[in-house]
DNA sequence: CTGAAAGCGCTAACAT
DNA sequence: ATGTTAGCGCTTTCAG
């Protein structure tokens, strides 16, 4: 800089105010046209750790990841491009799900002095968030805080549950089952939810009977059949994944059903591959990982920009992707 | 860092010197502890930015990166922990596959001053590499540059090829013919290879007509039907990926032939929940994206940190999962 | 073995 | 409208 300041015949200032173009300052139209010629030719461009050590402000937000599973990568992504058009970069830390190294992650991202940190952790579990997250802008992203003192991102399970369930009600289903997972977790617990609200909706009883958790391709299997061999079986399967959907159709071809002709069936997880490869090409709901990413930086710009903590938790509308289950 | 000192009642040197545990410097026992003792109590953490600044040296990596596909996420994932295990963080730099946005990415990354860049590029694509990839240590992921003048890892699709077709020979196929993708990469050129060292190895001459390019379920369906309606139809297909493997054996299973029986298929790109779900279980080759990505940093720590360009390519092996049907 | 002091490259009062 | 100057928080000679 000083190099381009020499060059130029101005000061470094002078080639700081026209590099940052401050807004009270105006410089001559012919000293700015020259200091921009002289940096061009020496190609400079600035430090950007000299300036984020004085300003105190890098330009960077941190993204703490938990989840090794692959689809995290999509929620990266979309962190990084809603940072990137907002001129900052997203700084990884990821943790293999320890928490300990979690709290590490945390303190690392702050030493660089990051502006803001958003917090990715597995399978919507609620936290109680890390002094860290509260001593800088920080969201959640897929959890949310026990006592809502950070602002979450999470996917709107319960809505997406209603929906998928309601599509079936709605194609002239009576009795829609639900196939749920073996762990009672957040994400479980919202899908139940939604899974209710839209008997409710219906004006259908719930059935505890209804509502099997099982575990894997084979135990979605064995709950199906179960289900199927029951006085009143289900005409509509609400299935927490692509293997229990996968499970599910199984037992049902077993059973000399059609699908959707005796019995509908929509899975969480979208995977167009998978999804098409069952007959009939399986009607999926899929969790929407880059727009959660996007929205997260997005609310924590709020956050940072407005020095007020945005209001607690943002839900991201999760599609339905319509096939021929249903 | 001056309050620490001045609590220790040391100077700020001393201080520094202790938390860095300078080589050629002892600090008397006594005053090390009181220094620790006075960093624990005030919570003091040094400031990572203010640190690169001075030193030259920002313990960051950038990650630039084109694929906007979801699996890239492993690659990441691993460059971010190859890069954690060595007290680095990754700084990601995406570029929607532009070429204009990735000279800047490049450019943007240098500006952060990291110590190196890993750019990943989409599709095995040979690439030119851009000046800033010069003047930083860099190494490319997925491509390699055209004069061999950066150092690159790339999944090692050859032998990846080789491997699969000779799996199917060594179960007593003669004829194995290869559905290939619609468009000519290094990436299907790669595989051909592969697939025809295999037939060297096992001697058998090439067919031209074994070896068909499609793209899609459904052309891939086409593929296979013309294949099994030749004189001498093949007994062992490799797939380029999933969605051919799909249209393979809807054709195989159309023209009521057995897999493995009649014939062996196998495919690239594994994905456990799609590969299980055809019958029988598709045997794969996997992309090893998170090994590429880790290797890719312990590349450009090479690089780094023993200040001379590591040799030209590096392979990744490619992990052969065998299911049922071959 | 420890301290004083210079400076990494930049920004932002404060002067002119 | 432009220049002078004092740091941001740290590392690292060089003296003591």
């Amino acid at each position: 800089m000083r190099d381009v300041a020499r060059a130029a015949g101005v000061s470094q200032t002078t080639v700081s105010f026209v590099l940052n173009e401050v807004p009270d300052v105006h410089i001559g139209q012919a000293t700015r046209e020259r200091v921009l010629a002289t940096i061009e030719q020496l190609g400079y461009r600035p430090n950007a750790v000299a300036r984020g050590l004085r300003r105190a402000k890098t330009d960077t937000i941190g993204f703490i990841w938990h989840d090794p599973a692959s689809l995290a990568g999509r929620m990266v992504q979309g962190a990084q491009e809603a940072a990137c058009a907002r001129g900052s970069l997203v700084l990884l830390a990821g943790t293999g799900g320890d928490v300990l190294v979690e709290q590490n992650a945390g303190a690392t991202l702050i030493d660089r002095r990051v502006d803001g940190i958003v917090c990715a952790t597995r399978d919507h579990r609620v936290v109680a968030p890390a002094g860290h997250l509260r001593s800088v802008p920080s969201v959640l992203l897929g959890c949310e805080a026990a006592d809502q003192s950070v602002p979450a991102v999470v996917a709107d399970q319960a809505a997406a549950a209603l929906e998928g369930t309601s599509r079936m009600f709605r194609t002239g289903r009576q009795r829609v089952a639900f196939l749920s997972a073996a762990v009672g977790t957040p994400t479980t617990r919202s899908r139940l939810a939604g899974y209710r609200r839209a008997l409710v909706t219906r004006g259908v009883r719930y059935e505890h009977g209804l509502v099997r958790r099982c575990r894997g391709e084979r135990a979605a299997y064995d709950a199906t059949r179960s289900l199927m061999a029951e006085p009143h079986p289900p005409d509509g399967l609400l299935c927490h994944d692509l293997e229990i959907a996968a499970g599910a159709y199984r037992a049902i071809s077993d059973a000399r059903l059609a699908i959707p002709g005796d019995i509908a069936v929509v899975a969480f997880d979208d995977h167009e591959v998978s999804a098409s490869l069952l007959h009939p090409a399986l009607s999926t709901i899929g969790l929407p990982h880059y727009e959660m990413g996007r929205l997260a930086v997005e609310t924590l710009f709020e956050f940072i920009t407005a020095d007020a903590v945005p209001g607690g938790q943002r839900r991201v509308h999760c599609p339905y992707y319509e096939r021929q289950s249903v």
